[in-house]
DNA sequence: CCCCTGGGTCTTGTTTTAAGACTGATGAGT
DNA sequence: ACTCATCAGTCTTAAAACAAGACCCAGGGG
């Protein structure tokens, strides 16, 4: 399979992943969720390649994650901002996140904690089922057919 | 920079797509967690290179993500399965299908739904506070430096 | 006129990936 | 014994993606 036949998978996590999934679209976001939001910050703080990161603003800009906001005029110069479909793509930074602490943070802790503003404490993400409210382990949980 | 440099940033983040962050990784993994074991197995459901298929099991048995285990003798074959640490990054996974489910799914809905078995019913995975149990919006989280 | 900023594009060389043929150990069928 | 099949890989080749950094263009400031 290549990887531009992702899309038309009619699996969600393959039709995530050819959105996310590549190498640097992820960090990206992370950068985004840090309120980045122009060209060149985004290079020098990834030290990504230029040419990579003008295809991947574009093509987070078509999927509709990021939109692209004219910040000024002569020379008419623009930022890239989340839209909600990009917000909504919080839970699945926050969770790698948790994930990389979980297992790769040192004596000292995590290099960077989450304050939860409405109830002022740092939290970790927790998954936790729609329907019932409970925390969910994932021997827990069946998958079936759907549509 | 370079993919190989990115397991030694400090951000938890960079770190666990040192590990999951890759083109195939989490593809490898659904099917982990839809109990595939076998490499011929990978192989045919994905539809991968059979080499990228032999590094990407190799790492992420060296990630300690899966483990290989012996499954007969004569010929001795051995099967992946998923350690706590992979069953660990279940979380990130739901997420992602989640977002592909509530931005990519037709109108007949998801294609596979997931049934919360200690409460029964079908949901999605909600992102919530472990402090004080909430639901957590985004726009609601304070990143701050931690250890 | 010259240099600076911001947001790119282009070029070159290296790495990764896709596709599929081939290998090696062993068991099953005849 | 011979042939075929299974499983888990390895190898080869060509195409695609990436890293690094030079270059370009539209203003603005001195």
């Amino acid at each position: 399979m290549r990887w531009d036949e992702l899309s038309s998978e009619k699996c969600s996590l393959a039709r995530a992943l050819a959105v996310v999934g590549d190498r640097w679209t992820l960090l990206i976001l992370r950068e985004a969720f840090l309120r980045v939001r122009r060209f060149e910050d985004f290079q020098a703080r990834l030290g990504i390649a230029r040419r990579v990161l003008t295809e991947r603003l574009a093509g987070l800009v078509a999927d509709g994650v990021l939109r692209k906001v004219a910040y000024q005029e002569r020379p008419t110069r623009y930022e890239y901002r989340l839209t909600d479909k990009g917000l909504d793509l919080y839970p699945v930074v926050l969770a790698l996140v948790h994930w990389g602490d979980a297992h790769y943070a040192g004596p000292e802790g995590p290099p960077v904690l989450h304050r939860h503003k409405s109830c002022g404490h740092d939290f970790r993400s927790v998954l936790s089922c729609s329907a019932c409210g409970g925390a969910v382990d994932p021997r827990d949980v069946e998958p079936h057919p759907g549509g």
